[in-house]
DNA sequence: TTAAATTTCGACTCATTGTTCGAAATAAGA
DNA sequence: TCTTATTTCGAACAATGAGTCGAAATTTAA
């Protein structure tokens, strides 16, 4: 039998490994990233992480689901405000834009990691692409309706999505200096680049 | 004695070399591209590799250097134009546009290598660096002229690097249907996003 | 043709690292 | 307290992959 506290405990242990291996893949990334130095970081013997996790595939695997999840648990409620199409989108940027502000290193991880991570691995460990081909699903179909009532210019939506991704990562994760990105600077670009479309 | 000749069928074989590690990484990636790979795809033993370079990081290394002052070659003339700066850097964004769409994993390794590649190299495996310094130097002072006379928003400049930055590497490199982006598009986006301002 | 220089590579070393095993320590329940 | 379940980890294993060595093959030049 197994108590509620001892799961719960459990879970805990399970964060802090999931913890340290961001705090080593923010050291070194993904691929060099060992589990030696994780199990260092979490202040466990190598051999535990096996206890809780059963590879190393598997950590940053459990680590992107719960990262997506979150992510689209934070946008849902706002993608279904009945708004303007364009302030809806504009929200979720925003949304999205504060929580990476929470936890940097994380979303980082989030955005870039699933380049680095092994195609071929079956079964669960795609599981966060549900979350993320949601997410992106939505904010397009937001970026569709806004352009179908004219408050976006008429671009495929789609380069429109990825001029949009690479414009919010640039801001927060390019250049040498990770300064962040605060709430006004985003909304300034925001206006600047898409936001003064359509009016006056 | 080294003939004229033999130093060139010397560098073919760099090449030959060069352009085998870099269809490895397309494949796997910087960090799974193994030198055992490589050889094989150039048609080499394992050991002919060290022949030519000293260690599987300078291979990286040189291409690197050769790629970045291949796109400063490019820019070069182009930012000495005596020009609106706006428009002489709407002028470099599609020089390199044109580049990238010649060689686009070339140009993927040249964007997304650099984080992967060990920093704590030492000495002329960063030369490559002082071609990249450049090239944002005199763009990034070119967006400053511009926004001195107005044609660009008043935002900090730094950032606005940043964003273009990231918008241009969202329109090529985002998204799964690596397709090809063309001219046309590119100067919609550029007209869109930052083409726009200051005009009528 | 022959001696010297250049180029190639098979076989080996050596370090790293993901993963497993079995046993020890600790906690829970009776 | 005694038995059982849970948790921990040191040590070993196996695979991988960077880099080396010495000798063989090939090319050059005389």
């Amino acid at each position: 039998m197994i108590s509620n506290r001892q799961a719960k405990e459990r879970e805990q242990r399970k964060e802090q490994i999931l913890s340290s291996a961001l705090s080593v893949f923010k050291k070194h990334g993904i691929e060099k990233a060992t589990m030696d130095e994780i199990a260092k970081e979490a202040d466990f013997g190598k051999a535990t992480l096996y206890y809780y996790f059963s590879s190393k595939e598997e950590i940053f695997a459990e680590q992107l689901v719960r990262g997506w999840r979150m992510i689209w648990e934070s946008i849902e409620p706002i993608v279904h405000q009945t708004n303007q199409p364009k302030n809806t989108f504009i929200d979720s940027l925003n949304t999205i834009g504060a929580l990476v502000r929470k936890d940097q290193v994380l979303f980082e991880f989030l955005f870039t990691a699933p380049k680095a991570l092994p195609d071929a691995a079956g079964e669960s460990n795609q599981d966060w692409k549900k979350y993320q081909k949601k997410m992106y699903g939505v904010l397009q179909s937001l970026l569709e309706e806004a352009i179908e009532k004219k408050e976006f210019p008429e671009i495929r939506s789609d380069m429109l999505m990825r001029a949009i991704g690479g414009l919010f990562h640039g801001l927060f994760f390019l250049g040498d200096n990770k300064k962040i990105m605060s709430r006004e600077t985003m909304e300034e670009f925001i206006t600047v680049f898409i936001g003064n479309y359509g009016k006056s």
